[in-house]
DNA sequence: TACGTGACAAGAG
DNA sequence: TCTCTTGCCACGT
C-alpha cells in the first residue's frame, strides 16, 4: 500500500485502527511499527494529523494514560470529552480504566 | 542542504 | 522511589 511508505503514515493506519472507547499508547505504536524508542514520532505524528479527519488522535496518551496532547486539541477539554463520549472515565486528565481499555497493536492486529 | 523541534520512553544516578 | 539525561526519526524552516 502506498500509504505504508513513511513512518507517519503507518501510526496513521494502525491508529486509525484503534476502537472506539479503547486507547493505545505512543510507545506501543511505535513497538508495533519497529521502532520502540521512537514514542517522539509517533506524538509528532499525532501532531501533523490534525489537518487529517481521519485520525482518532485523541484515543492515543503517553503510557500512563494521562492526556498529555489535550492542549493541541481545541478547547481545553474536547480530548477528554471525546473519550468520555465513548465510555471512557478520566480524572484529572487522567484515564482510570486505563489498565482495562488499553489496546495493543502487537497482540490486538498480531 | 542542514539544524532544530516534538502529544515519549526507559535507563542510570 | 524519584528526578534527570539520553535516544529516536521525520517534518518544517
Amino acid at each position: 500500500m502506498k500509504d505504508d511508505t513513511t513512518f507517519f503514515k503507518r501510526v496513521y493506519k494502525v491508529v486509525r485502527l484503534i476502537p472506539s472507547g479503547r486507547v493505545s499508547t505512543y510507545g506501543l505504536i511505535a513497538a508495533y511499527l519497529g521502532t520502540p524508542k521512537s514514542a517522539r514520532i509517533v506524538g509528532y505524528a499525532m501532531n501533523a494529523s490534525h489537518k487529517i479527519h481521519d485520525i482518532p488522535a485523541h484515543r492515543v496518551v503517553n503510557r500512563i494514560g494521562l492526556l498529555t496532547g489535550k492542549h493541541h486539541f481545541s478547547g481545553t477539554n474536547l480530548m477528554k470529552e471525546l473519550l468520555e463520549s465513548e465510555g471512557v472515565v478520566i480524572k484529572k486528565n487522567l484515564i482510570t480504566n486505563f489498565q482495562n481499555i488499553i489496546w495493543d497493536p502487537s497482540i490486538e492486529l498480531h
